[in-house]
DNA sequence: CGAGACTTTGACCGTAGTCAATTTATGTGG
DNA sequence: CCACATAAATTGACTACGGTCAAAGTCTCG
């Protein structure tokens, strides 16, 4: 993929090329211009392991999409998670094996194993890495509720609603509307549905007038609504549903 | 709940209490000790969270089942992983208003706050603490495969792999047998499946002699054919199955 | 214009959810 | 030790969400 592509891709953005990491505090510049030095391009298309032998590292995405994803013997795929600018991910290790990572679209990277070791060290303050790897966390927690408790509808609106945070975040919303460089097979494989229904489902929303969605790019309406109908959110600080009552051998299976 | 009662809990394991830790190489003794002077009990049913002032603490699973879970405001539940002895867990921070953490039995926990800070230091060798973190991911990557892309069957032969690996781990299976403080109700909320359906799948594995459940305990026959056909890691090293093809304003949704 | 990839549609099927009732297991108090 | 209370497990009938298969339609690029 030429260059010349990629460039376009991140502009328009250039200003937000490092919203995700300003946008943190902890992070300084010294540590930032680090980044710079080694920053990596990957086109889009491409898998990215680090090699097995060495050990993890983490890196930085700096621009464009990633997906973290695995494959079945028989075809099938799930895709764990979409990483964003300013998102961290590890890379090597033995990671390789259960965990395929991506480019969706040209991708810039940078390593961040100095500013790993200077984060863990410096403890006073939040880190900024802690912090990252919470989040990351996070939306693992939300893709596991997506996927084991919510209808197809609801997981399309929480997975949308969620990229529409975390793009707006680095300043990638405008008006509510935003990219993904999705197809809506790939749609499918995050969320755990059919593509077939997946297409249903989004005409379905596009029928009620809840979001626009085509070419790319993506405009919710009234998000802040949508977010109730997605549950999105707005889980209850936990412990006032239900009662958890001592698993015994009494009630045990 | 009486120490007493407790106490028992974990005896018969008593020498792999500390197998978990020790199948690990790096954690030394002297690590060890400071464990085991910030020893915390807390009784089955409790719920666990961190003071939310406070900053992020780990703690590590001495002994005992812990789940985390997240409630849905209409009274849905899932729960994203459970915690085996030998096991970390990070609470308190913001961490609390998205998960909660419950104890399914009496448990012993060691804050591994202090050890955090030491392990993340000791760059040169693998250290226990990231090890541990790491496969905390992997399983968490396992769970979105088990309720994103297999079916009830599989995900309960799949999930109840993974607890017969872990728990073979730190000396709890004999004879391809182990004991399970859940409920079917537990099961299904694991699992994203209805209590219902969690029952019928196991009465078909019964009848099909793939494994015998009840009164808190399991036993797999032929664990390593139940592997096959649950798609348990046997994942191919990525890549193999599908093209990754670009996804460009073309053809993206 | 033609090729290839993606989207959309229809018909049909099957897995899993829901509701409600019954049975079983484990305690508990008399 | 028995009757009763409670929570789990189990069963049946019915529904529905989502999957599968196959064909047709669209879009973009070369």
């Amino acid at each position: 993929m030429a260059p010349s592509a990629h460039t376009v891709m991140i502009r328009g953005s250039s200003a937000s090329k490092f919203a995700g990491l300003n946008d943190v505090q902890e992070l300084d510049v010294d540590l930032a211009r680090r980044f710079w030095r080694a920053v990596e391009r990957v086109a889009a298309g491409a898998q990215i392991w680090g090699s097995t032998e060495g050990r993890q590292r983490l890196i930085v995405l700096v621009s464009g999409w990633l997906a973290e994803t695995r494959n079945l013997p028989d075809g099938r795929r799930q895709i764990f998670s979409l990483l964003l600018p300013g998102d961290v991910a590890s890379i090597g290790g033995s990671t390789g094996l259960n965990r395929g990572l991506v480019a969706l679209t040209n991708v810039e990277l940078a390593d961040v194993g100095a500013l790993g070791a200077a984060a863990a060290a410096g403890e006073g303050k939040e880190s900024w890495l802690a912090e990252s790897i919470r989040r990351r966390e996070e939306r693992l927690f939300d893709q596991i509720v997506r996927i084991g408790r919510l209808s197809a509808k609801e997981r399309v609106l929480h997975f949308l609603l969620e990229l529409y945070h975390r793009l707006d975040a680095i300043g990638l919303v405008k008006e509510d509307t935003f990219r993904i460089p999705l197809t809506q097979e790939l749609f499918a494989d995050v969320l755990g549905l059919s593509v077939v229904h997946i297409n249903r489902t989004l005409q379905q929303l596009r029928r009620e007038g809840l979001l626009t969605i085509g070419r790319g790019a993506v405009t919710l309406h009234q998000p802040h609504k949508l977010a109730s109908t997605a549950c999105y959110q707005f889980e209850s600080p936990f412990g006032e549903a239900r009662s958890w009552r001592p698993v015994t051998r009494r009630n045990a299976i």
